[in-house]
DNA sequence: AGCTCATGGCGAG
DNA sequence: TCGCCCTGAGCTG
């Protein structure tokens, strides 16, 4: 159930995993069959991630396409394949090595024009390093909708997630209901910059951490232990108890089908 | 065994 | 804005 770092974490080790070999690609469940068969004992050649999307290139131009929704999961192991058990929509191995793909919302093949368009309607992601925050920019700018809403819509901000949007807006004090006309350019970039590092890091590490150093006692003091998504976080799940920095109680509430989590205090309208 | 929930996104209306 | 799709973990009983 991963924002965009853990794709990007999941394309560097299927890349140090498989690239330049033959693969063997398979569907034991059966609804990726086709398309396993495009690409069955071809050589990887390419594993990237836009944002949550993550494509897998072969020497025959084609593209595996996958994107995990909330639900889908990759698993990694090293050896012979296990015999398949339950719904398992594709796998990639070789000799040495073997992954296993379980319940995502995508899973295509896709020739060369329709990767590129894939990735054209994708939104710039803030762990590229070709990515344009210009483009988000003027999204944010000229957009009324409330910025907890647009930090999760992946045109405009590609990658982030429901955690990466509650921390990121109480680390720079801004009210997730905040229309994006009325967020100040300044505003934008440290934000853009800070998704930048926060992510990066998060790629590097697999799990999420937001929490600045200099908060880290108080936080590694006060939180009775770790949440499901491992790392350490102001607000995200915590509501109910008390903000880290203020003593405020930390909000939940619904935005576009999906909880929020804030400070009140420290994230004024 | 059955229910609820989860870091997502799409199409219908 | 709503309902629906995908799966598994962690409860309850």
């Amino acid at each position: 159930m991963p924002e965009g770092n853990v794709i990007h974490h999941q394309a560097r080790r299927l890349g140090r995993a498989f690239r330049r070999h033959v693969v063997r690609v398979d569907s034991p469940q059966g609804r990726f069959a086709e398309g396993a068969a495009l690409v069955d004992g071809h050589v990887l050649t390419k594993a990237e991630a836009y944002g949550k999307h993550l494509f897998l290139g072969f020497d025959n131009r084609l593209w595996i396409h996958v994107h995990l929704g909330l639900f889908g999961k990759w698993r990694f192991g090293k050896g012979e394949r296990p015999e398949p058990r339950g719904q398992l929509r594709m796998r990639i191995w070789d000799e040495e090595r073997y992954a296993e793909l379980r319940g995502p919302t995508v899973c295509e093949v896709l020739d060369d024009a329709a990767k590129k368009r894939a990735v054209e309607r994708i939104g710039p992601d803030p762990i590229r390093t070709d990515a344009d925050p210009e483009r988000a920019w003027v999204r944010v700018q000229r957009s009324g909708a409330p910025v907890g809403a647009l930090l999760m819509n992946q045109q405009v901000f590609a990658g982030v997630g429901n955690i990466y949007r509650a921390e990121v807006l109480f680390r720079h004090g801004i009210s997730p209901y905040r229309p994006g006309s009325e967020v100040t350019r300044d505003e934008f970039d440290a934000m853009w910059a800070d998704l930048t590092v926060l992510m990066t890091a998060g790629t590097k590490r697999g799990r999420i951490d937001t929490v600045r150093a200099e908060h880290l006692p108080e936080v590694m003091g006060r939180a009775p232990r770790e949440d499901r998504h491992g790392g350490e976080v102001y607000v995200y799940r915590r509501q109910g108890r008390e903000c880290f920095l203020c003593g405020t109680e930390v909000l939940i509430a619904d935005l576009q089908g999906r909880n929020l989590y804030w400070c009140p205090s420290c994230q004024p309208e």
